[in-house]
DNA sequence: CTAGCTTGTGACAGTTTCCGTCAGGGGCTA
DNA sequence: TAGCCCCTGACGGAAACTGTCACAAGCTAG
């Protein structure tokens, strides 16, 4: 297949830093030169920054990846979680990059994820110094929660001030605008919720587990959820 | 071709957080479902996290991507600039994250680009506290002069406290471990040089340009230089 | 300037691959 | 049970890919 083919052909290109020749590269793919130019003329047409030269060779540009990259949940957490650092206080020159970096992977994380970065309804009022770097927050314990489908018991104080005590789900942690969020599902009020770690009291483990979610209504709901939050759900 | 059906599909799986039928692929690729089974096993078969279940449809899992990204290279130094962030103090929780996908990162930045992480001999001292943020660096000035190809007149206090005044090309920025160096061609020593940022004492224009290389012994020499740095220059 | 590379483009026949259609198996839900 | 839906296999016609040849253009080195 000639997929495989072409991107054989782009990592051979990332590999190298020094020029290559069309027919360096036939060789090491068992083709000929004139496959060559056309697989390369394909990908640049699909905008692979290939520059090739007469009587240099092919290069392709630095400080880009099309490769088949893959980040776990929690990598690409902390990639957005560090370019709102930048953005905000660290690097006024890359202030902008920052930005539009965010903004390209928002839009690849699904048009649900752009919304919630501009939704910030859920998030009025200025809490950014209290829990900006997440310093306290039990990070750990709810990762570890979510992985193992720990059952929670979680004391919480609301956006009012009120109290509450729930047992629930811990299902998947969100960061949003300038806080981070715990999707879960409530098993008193049988629906989901999404609480603010900073505003989370205490929490313990009930020693029970949750299985695996079953049944179509579950499922749906779950899916529904997650569209509306553009959620990055951590522990597969 | 098939090559841009493949890179439909995955766009239109990634935008989608509920189920997708192969059916609605299928009208939606203009193609027979028969074909769109072929591109999903295709695309498994490559690496692609799409999971299909029976009575349900296709789901691509969330948090990855391997679209065809393409960062400008002043996004991706605030994507290593934020990983740096998070991982030195910021969110302890996503320290061991912030690392991973750095080192995913550098690997696809190519070998050079790892050897230069790990190496801080060009970096000993304690100079973390003076230009970790780069608040006062002439970002923006070097990054217009790369630009426009302009020559540079900069003086400059190396790591013994000698001071020196060069006429240089600045031809690219690199964000090393702990510090931005610039790269340049140095017109009164024929030869590449690599100047800490925080270490500049003032740079003017000459009001020179200097030509795009050319030359083959130039050519080999950036190219060699790059291969040592990793580097990823800035303006093309 | 010439000689030697190398990137590009066009054409063309042979081969490979792809595509749609039809048929059937298996798992899940209601 | 019925109804979806994911899968797999087979097969003929269509489309794409491939290798070969031929030629133009640009750069390098001497």
């Amino acid at each position: 297949m000639r997929l495989f083919r072409l991107f054989r052909l782009l990592d051979l290109m990332r590999l190298r830093s020094t020029p290559v020749t069309a027919t360096a590269l036939a060789t090491e793919l068992s083709v000929s030169v004139r496959s060559i130019y056309r697989d390369i003329a394909d990908l640049q047409a699909m905008g692979a920054p290939i520059r090739g030269e007469g009587g240099i060779g092919y290069v392709m540009e630095r400080g880009y990846f099309l490769p088949s990259l893959r980040f776990e949940t929690d990598e690409l957490d902390a990639i957005v979680l560090g370019l709102k650092l930048v953005s905000e206080r660290a690097a006024p020159a890359l202030g902008g990059a920052a930005q539009r970096a965010a903004a390209k992977l928002s839009s690849v994380l699904g048009e649900a994820q752009k919304d919630s970065m501009a939704d910030s309804a859920l998030e009025a009022g200025p809490s950014r110094a209290s829990n900006r770097d997440g310093g306290s927050l039990p990070f750990a314990r709810l990762r570890a929660a979510i992985a193992a489908k720990e059952m929670l018991t979680i004391d919480y104080r609301n956006a009012s001030g009120r109290f509450s005590t729930r047992e629930a789900r811990p299902l998947g942690l969100t960061l949003f605008e300038n806080a981070w969020l715990l999707t879960i599902w409530c098993e008193t009020a049988q629906d989901f919720r999404h609480l603010r770690l900073d505003r989370i009291i205490s929490l313990s483990g009930t020693g029970k587990r949750f299985r695996a979610e079953k049944g179509k209504r579950f499922k749906d709901a779950l899916d529904l959820e997650r569209s509306k939050l553009g959620q990055r759900s951590l522990g597969t």
